[in-house]
RNA sequence: GGAGAGGUGGCUGAGUGGUCGAAAGCGCUGGUCUCGAAAACCAGUGAACCUCCGGGUUCCCAGGGUUCGAAUCCCUGCCUCUCCGCCA
């Protein structure tokens, strides 16, 4: 959520951002709403005013035992007013928190200008492609073969886009996000178990709702989300807390399973394991202060680097262009890995930062050395993704003869084992 | 799922329908004292919104209602606790 005082303030640089976005929300409208609101404010407590006053002096009146039948008739009229307007008032309101609800982030100025991912950078890459002397075969061939990852009986279960995974090739999934947890809770994050189920207030705060509703599967009979990545249950942890600034920044992981609707995609990336309706992921999360933000990308940033380095697969770092933006990011660096089996880069974490944007819809806050109450800034980062660095892995490590070596990091997750097949 | 009890400031906990934004204690901040600290004492200590920057309005779980006026009365929802049932 945008504040509206920067707004109110500030038009143009609002809609110059916006533009930058892509995004063609009328701020004119929203505007005028405000200033609206404010009019019928400025009535309504003219009159709230009045009333407090006047019924001061019934209550006085009524204790020294005179008449106030007169003053409470009067009040009578004007306790109707104040219905009147504060009914216009909500509505007034729930209008424009509408309407605001649906404005996205504005983007960072460093954030290249281009209307989809077309327009991404390249920010630096990691690793050298290995060369191979063989023709490697993307993972859902490999996997099948090897018996470790089963499509058919995953269709069977749920359908289409879901992965079933098998003796080594569930032990290896098991590998991978126990040596993700252990990385970084020993460089200090607080690890965190949460629902996977969330309500709609939820979802809002982190900004999938209202926008993406069609994106998320979801409950009605309850007003449950299953989320679709740990930033919603992970970020909102603090949700309509005042935080003290001794307490930040808060860096906290969390491994869940995601859920995707995949809405729309339908066709891409079909088959295998890049596309799917659940996945596993550990997902990082940074709640700071406002002047720390900028310090905390790039640690965050390094953090999600750190498992891919770890794991020894090439990787590029790239910056989103701002129409590649999500709805609530300010500034987004993706990690695409090298997979060998199709040849291209695959993205499989998304850094990103989010100013106060989240905190403002989740009402998070923090009391400074000053006792100033001020909104935290939210980041989170994947790190990683499991089912395209599950992909990856097996495309990148597979062997002339069909095996596939366990990356080293991995090898005590594994029992020691140090090759599938 | 059934029966009961309850939700008040960072915490504990008062509160009669009318100066209650809310007693008291704890905590916290500043000060006095001290070589320093503790103790003691003094002072301060919620947030949001509107503003002609004087001030004003709102908020006692949430949303409705009664009333001239609601933390206080009524209804609905949510949550917590106790007991029963069911269950991994």
């Amino acid at each position: 959520m945008l504040d509206m005082r920067f707004i109110r303030e500030n038009p143009e640089t609002v809609k110059a951002g916006l533009a930058r976005k892509y995004d063609k929300s009328d701020i004119d409208r929203i505007l005028k709403l405000d200033e609206d609101r404010r009019e019928i404010i400025r009535q309504v407590e003219q009159l709230k005013k009045q009333r407090n006053e006047t019924s001061a002096e019934i209550a006085k009146k009524k204790k020294a035992g005179e008449s106030a039948d007169e003053a409470i008739a009067a009040m009578r009229k004007v306790g109707e007013d104040i219905a009147e307007l504060d009914g216009k008032l909500r509505e007034l309101e729930n209008d424009l928190q509408d309407k605001l609800s649906w404005v996205p982030n504005l983007p960072h100025d460093d954030v290249p200008v281009g209307k989809d991912e077309s327009a991404n950078e390249v920010i630096r890459e990691w690793g050298e492609k290995p060369v191979r002397e063989f023709e490697v075969l993307p993972h859902w061939e490999i996997g099948e073969k090897l018996g470790i990852i089963d499509f058919k009986a995953a269709a069977r279960l749920s359908g289409s886009m879901f992965y079933v995974l098998k003796g080594l090739g569930a032990r290896l999934e098991r590998a991978m996000y126990n040596y993700m947890l252990d990385m970084h809770t020993a460089d200090g994050y607080i690890e965190c178990a949460t629902p996977v189920l969330v309500n709609s207030d939820t979802m809002f705060g982190t900004g999938q709702l209202p926008k993406l509703d069609d994106d998320m599967y979801k409950m009605d009979e309850d007003d449950l989300y299953l989320i679709p990545t740990a930033e919603v249950p992970v970020t909102n942890l603090h949700k309509g807390e005042i935080l003290d600034h001794s307490d930040l920044p808060l860096h906290m992981v969390a491994y869940t399973p995601c859920f995707r609707r995949e809405a729309g995609a339908a066709g891409k990336d079909t088959r295998g394991m890049t596309r799917v309706h659940q996945f596993g992921k550990v997902e990082l999360v940074h709640i700071c202060r406002p002047e720390e933000a900028t310090d905390e990308f790039d640690k965050l940033l390094a953090q999600a680097e750190k498992v891919l380095q770890g794991l020894k697969i090439p990787y590029r770092v790239m910056a989103l262009a701002t129409g590649d933006l999500s709805f609530a990011s300010a500034k987004t660096y993706d990690l695409e890995l090298y997979s060998a089996g199709v040849d291209r880069y695959v993205e499989v974490s998304s850094v990103s930062t989010f100013d106060d944007f989240q905190a403002r819809r989740m009402n998070t806050r923090f009391r400074d050395e000053e006792r100033k109450v001020r909104f935290v800034h939210t980041l989170n980062g994947s790190g990683q993704a499991l089912a395209r660095l599950y992909a990856a892995i097996l495309e990148n490590y597979q062997n002339a003869d069909g095996t596939v070596t366990i990356p080293e990091v991995l090898r005590p997750y594994m029992g020691g084992t140090d090759k599938i097949g």
